[in-house]
DNA sequence: TTATTACATTGACAGTTTTCGATTTGGCGC
DNA sequence: GCGCCAAATCGAAAACTGTCAATGTAATAA
């Protein structure tokens, strides 16, 4: 179950359309804080306030340089949840379904 | 934008441990509530609430036979939910980046 | 040293989510 | 019809989220 948890904290982090909106605008490369600001509505706190998500859930990496703050994303956690993706919704030996036990007639013959 | 609501919606739906468990058990084929239901600690009320989140954004589809309720993978979303997430983590022409505007001194030289 | 700029933090509020027990709905067997 | 079972819906409480204005902090510029 930790494992779901972890990994879940990155898809709560995308489920918001602007914070997918900040990583899609920063696929390319880094970015200033004052950049992303500019392309949204929103307040600088509340702009803060998600990027600060979007790092803690590790996808994104805040890099400080004079006043200013360079946000990128993080290669290894993208890789890590794709695959976690994958794994839950793809067949498998050993899926947890496995332990799943019947409780009604019609239910799972060949699980 | 809209299309970003649309594919995060299926984040919001996985950014729950317990639901994120709910689809890596069905991963394997079909599965009844009350199977299902056996193997959380949650009452029939909250499964039935999660199972109706995790039909709305579509990644899971419902059938009835009789009285049960047969929950299964829409192999068609996944697909779709993995190429946005890989979208949105690559960079690529034509990204919204290339619309931001430099706004520092140090900033976007290359984007 | 004083002002400015970039960003984070705080405190508040409205709206949403998670969860439950209780109730309702609909299929099945008697 | 009547009761039983699976599942959905309702209503309510507690926790969490998204947002802002105001304030704090740290670096740079004058």
């Amino acid at each position: 179950m930790k494992s779901y948890t972890r990994h879940t904290r990155v898809f709560k982090a995308l489920s918001n359309p602007k914070r997918a909106m900040i990583v899609d605008m920063l696929s390319c490369g880094e970015l200033c804080a004052c950049m992303i600001l500019e392309k949204f509505e929103i307040s600088q706190s509340t702009l803060s306030h998600h990027m600060k998500l979007l790092c803690e859930c590790g996808l994104v990496k805040g890099r400080n340089e004079g006043k200013w703050t360079y946000y990128s994303l993080d290669a290894e956690i993208i890789r890590e949840t794709k695959q976690f993706f994958h794994t839950i919704t793809t067949a498998k030996e050993n899926c947890i379904c496995k332990d799943v036990a019947d409780c009604c007639e019609g239910c799972g013959q060949d699980q």
